[in-house]
DNA sequence: CTGAAAGCGCTTACAG
DNA sequence: CTGAAAGCGCTTACAG
């Protein structure tokens, strides 16, 4: 491997002019500036991050921890973590992966990659309601940025990026009912997080305005499982709720929804129109497709990388993206 | 943030000392290195690992490449990444993701991530047939271990990890033949990749063994979809085949099968058995469960960093695992 | 516009 | 067992 040394001496200029030309081209002669590009080209010259890095102390790195829940698989972290990786890279940063102990038992981990400079700050996300890791990096000044936010908290600490989850049940209902529905349910979670409150009080609102009952029609799953969903969606059914409609609060959900009006004959799509939550492998598994809304992940990506390496220290950003309604056979006009 | 130097003075002995202590403590006298540790932890000092890698060279970082086909979503990547990340930490490494086009077009970025010291050596996955990367990456003398093989291909360049599809099929003909299975049909793949060559040769030999019929049996979709799987089997029981098991080269065909038999009120798991391969979530959504082969991702990511980081040179390393039958609902005896 | 010098925080032979 | 010195490959003020 060729040294800015290397490249110097063979470029006869100083090592600092080298330098320079790749950091502050501006500042050297045109001449200058074409000779030292043609030596770095002939010595196939790449400047080590190492040596950068120690100098400046910027790692350019970007730490995220890679979640491991089995019950509640990250179905579209594929597609996260591509787009957080093209964003990252766009500014010549990249993405370095870690495990770490769930809740405030994995702090001293984040707190050794940064320490020891093996990142320059943090990507969160998988947030939970009272999540500990905000606060704990804020008080040691550690920079991150969050994807979600932490509900049940008057003031979040630091910055973050969020879909709006109640413009997204809105869009929902306002579709279903543009398709004729009337009597539309909602499928929601079991103990009040507040992404699930978010995602109700779309619903219900939008519901409101449009006119449309809401009594009896708000049901909360224990879990986010097909088997809930399905549950839930015959406990509705044979309560004579004479649902047409329903947004649930995930794809999981949503899918079995599905299979239990398949399996009393009834058509999603048809007498039934479903929607779902994020869009994820699942909705084009089902036949006819579920109809889902789509978390914007580039503009997810760009704006926590964007807020993380470029927001001025102490300016708190916040940002609510919309999400995007991915119209599929479930909610076919009835 | 504390430094060696001030470790040194603090703990009054010299640098090299406090290095000594944290990378062969054996090397001090019992009293010095409880002095130094004592420093060390009172100072909260921990060792710029920047300056570390340039010193050394080396950074203790793997890429990986992180996959963007929608067409064929990694349903087990969150699975893999988790695993490739806990067994580099435990070595003491890291992933550090990035993206690349596909193919030869993305050689220039391994290079350029490997040139400039962002890591040492890569883990390839996603490996295609005739993938280009290898023989590359080999070329150049870039560290790497795939995860997969290249097929057709007499020797394949460099180290790798793979699963053992024959067996995986032979696993899935046996346990259909044990819960009373005689026909047994094969969902494979569109053209003749190595993948679905491996899987459909182990299908065919443990028929054989088993005394089972193949002629006719074989199928291929034209693409990795749900409705190719639906429109298959579809196909093989209008053509009168009297089928009573199917494996299945993937989930996603399993799944496109076990609709198609719900679809003609035929019960997965009682009239028919059906299996998939890589336990991928899509086999929990399904009701009853879809039996799929695990990939032992833990032992996978073992594998992988072992030889990554620990194989001497010209070493070639090839590691064969064995998948695990996950036994759900959908072939449950008839 | 260009260059000589110092220094980022470590580790590695080498002496003692 | 311990220490003084050199050096990994860069960038950053500072002079000229």
């Amino acid at each position: 491997m060729a040294t800015l040394k290397q490249v110097a001496a063979h470029a006869e200029v100083s090592v600092q002019t080298v330098s320079n030309a790749l950091n502050a081209p501006h500042r050297l002669r045109a001449d200058t500036l074409e000779r030292v590009n043609k030596s770095i080209e002939l010595l196939n010259y790449r400047p080590n991050r190492n040596a950068r890095s120690l100098r400046t102390s910027a790692v350019e790195l970007i730490g995220y921890c890679v979640p491991n829940w089995p019950n509640q698989t990250h179905l579209v972290m594929d597609q996260f973590l591509h787009a957080l990786c093209a964003a990252a890279e766009r500014t010549g940063r990249h993405i370095l992966l870690f495990t770490a102990p769930p809740g405030v038992d994995g702090m001293p981990t984040y707190d050794d990659l940064h320490a020891r400079r093996l990142v320059d700050g943090f990507v969160l996300s998988q947030t939970e309601t009272h999540d500990p890791r905000h606060g704990w990096l804020k008080e040691q000044g550690i920079p991150f940025v969050s994807f979600g936010r932490v509900w049940k908290q008057t003031t979040q600490p630091g910055p973050w990026v969020d879909v709006d989850g109640a413009a997204g049940s809105a869009l929902a209902v306002r579709h279903l009912y543009e398709t004729g529905r009337r009597r539309i349910a909602f499928l929601g979670w079991p103990k009040a997080s507040g992404l699930a409150e978010d995602r109700a009080g779309g619903w219900r609102d939008e519901c409101k305005r449009l006119g449309l009952p809401i009594s009896g029609l708000s049901v909360r799953c224990r879990e986010d499982s097909l088997d809930e969903g399905a549950r839930v969606t015959a406990a509705l059914l044979d309560a004579g709720r004479e649902i047409d409609g329903i947004v649930a609060l995930s794809d999981v959900l949503a899918l079995g929804a599905l299979r239990e009006l398949t399996r009393r004959g009834l058509t999603a799509g048809h007498q039934v129109g479903v929607t779902g939550f994020d869009d994820s492998p699942l909705a084009d598994v089902v036949s006819p497709g579920l109809t889902s809304l789509r978390q914007p992940m580039d503009e997810i990506a760009g704006e926590l990388i964007k807020i993380l390496t470029g927001a001025p220290d102490g300016t708190p950003t916040e940002r609510l993206l919309q999400p995007e309604l991915v119209i599929r056979g479930s909610s076919a006009p009835g």
